[in-house]
DNA sequence: TTGTAACCGAGACGGTACGTCACGTCTTAAT
DNA sequence: ATTAAGACGTGACGTACCGTCTCGGTTACAA
C-alpha cells in the first residue's frame, strides 16, 4: 500500500506486509482495537518495529488498512440503480450493514480516537481512505444531477458529506440506537435535494 | 455539575470546582487540548489529583465542562422562530459559528479522541452532555410536527441525529471545507422531512 | 492502650477499640499485612479515621497491638529453669515457634517495613513493645550472672541484644532456612558468655 | 551489576548505569533515603523511567547498589588473620565502623523498609546482595573449622547468620546504643563455637 | 439547665510516589 | 538499504494511602 520503490539496497520483503496485516487482524479479532499496539503487532508478526513504521507510519492507518483495506467498502459506493433515491438507499443500506457489527464500530471508533488526536494523522486518514470513497459518493450524486433529479442551490459535496457525516455521527458518536436511521436518512436527503415538483 | 449532596461527611468545597475549571480553561487557551493533562490541571489548580478525579473521572468530561459546560451551547438549541425551517436554520447557523473557530474544533476533536477510545467514557459524555442537548433538538422538531410541518414516516430522533451527526461528521471528521454546509444541510433536511404538498 | 483520661468532654467508647482491633485482625487473616490500611480498617470497623488515629497514631503500632498485643510474647521471656543455658534455650524455643508461622513473620516484616521508614515510629515501636520485652531478657541474664554463670567482660544488654537481634535478623531479614538456628544460637551464646572453667 | 549481554537488539548504554547511580548517590547525600524516588532519580539522571526500571526493578535494589555496590563491603568479609577469633573480630570491627555512621544506617533502614514490604523484592535483595556476602562469612568460619577451631554440633551457616543477623538486629532495629556490642558479640560467638578445652 | 469540650461517622482534602503503558526514534549486528 | 531485536527519552495514566481537616451530630461532666 506504500509508495514506489527506489531499487537501491536490499529490497523490501513483501511477505512482511502480509505478516503485519495478519497479526493486526488477529489482534483486532482477539481484543478489539484496544489489543492493537504497534509493539504488540511487531512482536506477534516477528517483525522489527522499524519495519512496521516504514510501511505504516501511524497506527490508525495500519488498522484501517488491516480492517477495511483493499476494495472493501468501495463496493458500497459503487452502485447504480438508475435513480438517485435508489442509489442513496442502496449505499446507506450497505453502510448500515457495516455499522451493525459491534466489532466494526469498535474498530472505527478506535481509529478515529487515535486519528482525531493528531492533526496530521487525521489528514492522512482523510486523504488515503475517506476522501477517495467520498469521491465515489460525489460521482453518484453528480449522476443524479445529470439526470435532472437534483435541484439548484444544492452542492454535490455537501450532500455527500451529509450522508457519510450523519452516518458517522449517528453510529460512532451519538449512539442513540435506532433501527430506522439509515433508511430515513436516505429518504429525507433524497427528497430534500430533489427539484421542486 | 455534580449531583445532590448527601450531607454526610465533609462537604465538597465548590471553590475547588471553580479552580479546576479555571486551570483547565487556562491550559486550553495556552496550548489547546494537548496542553491539558489531569496532572497539570491538578497542579495548576493547587489541588490533589484525587479531588479532581472525584469530580471528573475522565479528562474528556472535564474538558467538555470547562469548554462548553453550563448553559453554553444549550442556547443554540433553544430557539423558536415559528417555523420548522426557521428553527433548524437558526440552530445550524449557531452551531456553524461554534464550529468556525479552529480552537473550538481542536478542543472538540480532542474530547472525542479520548472519549472514543474508552467505551464507558464515551457513554458518560453522551449521557451528560450530548443527549440532553439532543433532547432540545428533539423537542424543536416535535414542535414542528405538532404544527403539521413534519410528514409521516419521519422519526423525530432520527432527524435530530441527522442534524447534529452531520455537523459533527462534516466539521470534525471529514474535513472537506465548505462555506455552505450548514445552510444547505438545514435546507435539505427541512424540505426532506416536510409533508408532501 | 493509651494514656490517662482528662475526664473532660465525652469519654472514649472502649467498644470502639475492640472493633478496630477486630477489624485489623480480620484484615491480617484475610490478606496479611498488605491488606491492612488505616482506611480499610476504619471502614471495616465502621469507625471514623479520626477515632482510629486518636488511639493508634501509626499503623505499625496498631498492627503490633492487634497481632502481638496483650501479654502475648511476654510469656516467652518469663521463664525460670534454674540455669542460664536452660532459660536461654527455653526463650529461643518459644520464639522459634512464633517465627515458624509464615503468617507471623509476614506481619512482623510488615510492621518493621513501615516502622523502619519513619524514625519516630520506629522509636515508639521500640519503647512500647520491644524494649519492655528486652528488659525481661536482661533480667533473665542478670539472674544468671547472680548465680555466677556469666563471665566478666560480658554486658547483660549486649547478650540480650544478641539473642533477640540474631533471631530478628535471621528470620525476618536474612531468610536462609535452617531448622537448627534457634537451638544452636542458644547453645553458642550460653557457652560464649559462661565463665571460663 | 547486570547479567551477560545477549547481543540481540540495541545494547544497553553503560553510561546510563553510571548516570543513574550517580544521581542516586547525589540524592542520598542530599536528603538520605527519603530523598530518593525512582521518579526523581530518573529525572535527575536525564533518563526515562523505563530505562531505570529495566536495570533496577525496585528501589531498594537500586539504592543498595548505589550505596554499597561494587566490592565495597565485600572487603569487610575478606580477611584472614590466621585464627577464627581474629577473623570474626576483624569482620565485626569493620561492620561496626560501617554501622557507626548515621547516614549509613539511615540508608540501610530505608532499603530494608521498602524490601521487607514486598516479598519478592526482599528475596532479590537477599540473593543479589546479602547472601553473596554471607557466603564469604561462611567460608571464613569454614576455614576455622578446617583448622580445628570449631566444635562439633555447630553449623557454619548458623554462625554466619548469628553474626550478621545480630549486627543488623542490634543496629537497625533494636537501637539500644552500646559502644561494646560488636566486640562482645565477636568474643561471645568465637568462644561459643570453639571446641571444648 | 446550660455550656463546653471531647467524642463520633463520614468523607473531602493536598500530597507523594508508585509502576505501567505505548509512543516513535535510535542503535546494533547481520543479511 | 533492509531486517529482527530491543534500548531509549518522553509523557501521562489512574491508583493507593497517607495524615489532616471539616462537617453535623452526640455524650457527659461542670457550672
Amino acid at each position: 500500500m506504500m509508495e514506489a520503490r527506489t531499487a537501491r539496497g536490499r529490497p523490501r520483503n513483501s511477505a512482511i506486509d502480509a505478516r503485519i496485516l495478519g497479526a493486526t487482524r488477529e489482534a483486532l479479532a482477539r481484543g478489539g482495537y484496544h489489543a492493537v499496539s504497534m509493539e504488540a503487532v511487531a512482536h506477534a508478526a516477528g517483525v522489527g518495529k522499524q519495519s512496521l513504521y516504514r510501511r505504516w507510519p501511524r497506527k490508525p492507518l495500519l488498522v484501517f488498512d488491516a480492517a477495511f483495506g483493499g476494495p472493501i467498502g468501495d463496493r458500497a459506493f459503487a452502485v447504480d440503480t438508475g435513480s438517485l433515491a435508489g442509489d442513496i438507499g442502496a449505499v446507506l443500506t450497505d453502510l448500515e450493514h457495516l455499522f451493525a457489527h459491534r466489532a466494526t464500530t469498535d474498530v472505527m471508533r478506535g481509529i478515529l480516537a487515535d486519528a482525531l488526536g493528531e492533526a496530521d494523522t487525521l489528514q492522512q486518514l482523510r486523504e488515503r481512505f475517506m476522501w477517495p470513497r467520498l469521491h465515489l459518493l460525489d460521482a453518484l450524486i453528480e449522476r443524479g444531477r445529470a439526470r435532472g433529479e437534483v435541484g439548484p442551490n444544492v452542492t454535490v459535496q455537501n450532500v455527500a458529506d451529509t450522508l457519510l457525516g450523519a452516518m458517522l455521527g449517528h453510529y460512532l458518536i451519538i449512539g442513540r440506537t435506532s433501527g430506522t436511521f439509515a433508511s430515513e436518512l436516505a429518504r429525507i436527503v433524497a427528497r430534500g435535494v430533489s427539484v421542486r415538483r
